[in-house]
DNA sequence: GGTCAAATAT
DNA sequence: CATATTTGAC
C-alpha cells in the first residue's frame, strides 16, 4: 500500500502504547533494549528473571501485547517455559547465540521471531507487526484479550481508509493504492512479519485459514459469477467491487460485518464514518502511563455500529460470522442453543442477543424446511426423542464434513471420543449440516439454504433420511464455505467420495474420514509442540560453545 | 430472556 | 418480488 496522507495520520503513532514485556537476565542489555523501545513509544516492562515475568503474564496477561525474551545458556529452560506460557501473545526470542537448534526450538515453541543480539533499532522497530499478525491469526483459538483492541484498531483504521479512499475517488483522485492493496491481498500468501510494509495488513493469512480467505478473494476477483459478493452493489462500478473486496476481507477476519453505507447521494457529510477512529486511538493509547494493574483491553470492545445519522447498522452475517454461530450452537448443544449463550460463545464484539436471536430464528426456520417433521428430532419440542441416538449424533467422523473448515479449533478434532465437552461430542448436531449458501451462485434461488452439499461422509449415517429429502438438484453447484471451491466445481460428487475413500485407504494412520484437508505441516508442528516437542533438543547448552 | 411474526431494508 | 434483519409483542 502506498503511503498516503491519510495513512500518515491514521497510523501515525501506531506502535505507540503497545506494551512489551521484556525478559532479559542481562541487565545492561535489558536496559539498552528498554530504552530503545521506549524511544519508539512502546511501553516496556522489564523483568530479569522468568518467574517474575511468568507471574506477570499469568496474573495480568491482558496487560501485554508482546514479549521479548532472552534465551541464554544460563537461564536454561526458563525462557522456554515463559515462551510456552505466553502463547497467547507474540513472543520474540533473542539471544547472543546463533545456535540453530535454539532458534528452532524457539520457533517450535511458538516464538514469532528470533532476533540475534544486539537488538538494534532496526530490528526492534517493526516488532509491532507480530502483534497485529497474531491479533488477526488466532482463529479457532482464544484470542488474547490484549490483542483484541489492536485488531479492532487496525480494522477500524483500514475501514476508515476505505471510506476516505472512496471519497477521494469521487473527487477524482486515483485509487492506485487500493489496487495495490487488492493485489497484495491476492498474491502475498505468506505472512512475513518482518517486512515493514503496511500492505501486509491487507492479508493476514496463515496456512490455517488461508483457504477461506483466498477463496473469497479469488471468487471476488473472478468477477461477477461470484457467490459471495453479496454486498457488492453494481452502482459504483469497479471501485465498489474493490471496496467491498477489502471490506469483506476485513469482515471475514472475524469482526462483525458492518455495512458501511456509502451515500453516493450526499457526498460531503460522511463524518459519521469517523466513528471508528476515536476508538482506535483509545485502544492504542489507553495504556499510556497506565499502571500494570489495569487491563486496557477490557475498556472498549464494542464495535461502533452507529451510523452518522444515528441509525444502527445491519449485521451482515458473513460466512465467517455464521461459522462462529454454528460453532457456538454446536458447542452448546441443541437444547441449550439460546441467543444469550450463543452470543457469549461467539465472542463477536458488537453482536447483540437480538441479532443472534434473529439469526437463530432464520436458521431454525430453514432447518424445519430442510428436515421435515418426521425427524425433527433435534429440536427441543420433541424431548422424548432427544435421547434417541441418531447417527448424526454419533461422533463417527473425526472430521465431519462441515468441519473441514480450517477455522475450527484444531484441538478436539482428532479426539472426538475424549472431547471435554459435556455434550456427546463436538460433532455437528445436524448431521451433514449444509453450508450456508450466501448468495450461492447468481441465479440460484436462496432456498438452497439447507441443501446438503457434501456427499454424506461415507462412514457417517448412510441411513440418514433427510439427506435426500430436499432438492438436491443444485448440489453440484452449491459450495460449502471453508471448502476449496474448485474442488467441487470440478469434481462430481461421486468422484469426491472416491477420492476421499482412496485417501482414507492410503493413509490409514489418520482418523477417518480424513476430511478434505490433510494435516498441514503447521498442524503437525503445532501438535508436536503441544505434546512437548520431544523431537527437539531438550536443552540448548549443547550448542552454545 | 426466548420466540414469533410483522415491519423494514436491501 | 424475495430475502435478510430489525423491531416489537407476548
Amino acid at each position: 500500500m502506498v503511503c498516503t496522507a491519510s495513512d500518515l495520520s491514521a497510523w501515525k503513532d501506531f506502535p505507540k502504547g503497545l506494551r512489551v514485556l521484556l525478559l532479559d537476565e542481562d541487565s545492561s542489555s535489558a536496559t539498552e533494549t528498554k530504552s530503545k523501545l521506549e524511544a519508539m513509544d512502546y511501553i516496556v516492562f522489564s523483568f530479569c528473571n522468568e518467574n517474575e515475568a511468568l507471574s506477570a503474564i499469568s496474573s495480568k496477561e491482558e496487560s501485554f501485547q508482546l514479549a521479548i525474551v532472552e534465551v541464554s545458556t544460563s537461564n536454561g529452560n526458563g525462557s522456554f517455559k515463559f515462551l510456552e506460557a505466553a502463547k497467547d501473545f507474540p513472543t520474540i526470542m533473542t539471544s547472543n547465540t546463533q545456535c540453530l537448534s535454539t532458534m528452532m526450538k524457539c520457533m517450535a515453541l511458538g516464538a514469532v521471531e528470533f532476533l540475534q543480539k544486539p537488538l538494534s533499532d532496526d530490528k526492534l522497530k517493526n516488532i509491532w507487526q507480530h502483534v497485529v499478525h497474531k491479533a488477526f491469526n488466532t482463529k479457532g483459538r482464544i484470542i488474547s484479550e490484549s490483542l483484541k483492541p489492536v485488531k479492532q484498531s487496525v480494522v477500524s483504521v483500514l475501514q476508515l481508509q476505505l471510506d476516505n479512499g472512496e471519497r477521494a475517488e469521487k473527487a477524482g483522485v486515483s485509487p492506485a493504492n487500493k489496487n495495490e492493496l487488492e493485489r497484495s491481498a491476492g498474491s502475498d500468501k505468506y505472512p512475513a512479519p518482518s517486512t515493514p510494509q503496511l500492505k501486509q495488513v491487507g492479508r493476514f493469512l496463515d496456512d490455517e485459514d488461508f483457504q477461506d480467505h483466498t477463496n473469497s478473494l479469488m471468487k471476488t476477483d473472478s468477477g461477477e459469477h461470484d457467490g459471495e459478493t453479496k454486498s457488492v452493489e453494481t452502482t459504483g462500478g469497479n471501485t465498489m467491487v474493490e471496496e467491498t473486496l477489502i471490506v469483506r476481507e476485513l469482515q471475514s477476519l472475524g469482526e462483525i460485518a458492518i455495512k458501511e453505507e456509502i451515500d453516493l447521494a450526499d457526498g460531503g457529510n460522511n463524518e459519521g464514518n469517523l466513528c471508528p477512529h476515536p476508538q482506535n486511538k483509545d485502544n492504542l493509547d489507553i495504556s499510556r502511563g497506565g499502571t500494570e494493574g489495569e487491563s486496557p483491553s477490557k475498556a472498549t470492545h464494542s464495535v461502533c455500529r452507529i451510523k452518522a445519522n444515528g441509525k444502527k447498522m445491519k449485521v451482515d452475517w458473513t460466512p465467517e460470522l455464521h461459522r462462529k454461530f454454528l460453532q457456538a450452537v454446536e458447542q452448546l448443544g441443541i437444547d441449550q442453543a439460546i441467543p444469550s449463550r450463543i452470543v457469549e460463545l461467539m465472542k463477536a464484539e458488537g453482536l447483540t442477543r437480538h441479532n443472534v436471536a434473529s439469526h437463530l430464528q432464520k436458521f431454525r426456520k430453514q432447518r424445519r424446511h430442510i428436515l421435515p417433521k418426521d425427524d425433527d428430532r433435534r429440536w427441543p419440542h420433541q424431548k422424548e426423542q432427544m435421547q434417541r441416538n441418531y447417527c448424526s449424533y454419533k461422533p463417527i467422523m473425526a472430521f465431519p464434513a462441515y468441519h473441514s473448515n480450517p477455522a475450527l479449533p484444531a484441538g478436539p478434532v482428532y479426539h472426538v471420543w475424549g472431547a471435554p465437552n459435556t455434550r456427546p461430542a463436538p460433532v455437528p448436531m445436524w448431521g451433514g449440516y449444509p453450508p450456508w449458501p450466501w448468495k450461492p451462485y447468481p441465479g440460484m434461488h436462496a432456498d438452497a439454504w439447507g441443501c446438503p452439499v457434501m456427499p454424506p461422509p461415507h462412514t457417517a449415517c448412510p441411513s440418514l433420511p433427510q439427506q435426500n429429502t430436499s432438492g438436491f438438484s443444485n448440489a453440484g453447484a452449491v459450495v460449502g464455505y471453508g471448502m476449496p471451491e474448485n474442488y467441487f466445481e470440478h469434481h462430481p460428487a461421486e468422484e469426491i467420495v472416491d477420492k476421499v475413500v482412496k485417501e482414507a485407504i492410503s493413509k490409514p494412520w489418520l482418523p477417518l474420514p480424513l476430511g478434505l484437508k490433510p494435516p498441514s505441516a503447521e498442524f503437525v508442528l503445532a501438535e508436536l509442540s503441544r505434546q512437548g516437542i520431544s523431537t527437539i533438543p531438550p536443552n540448548i547448552s549443547d550448542c552454545n560453545s
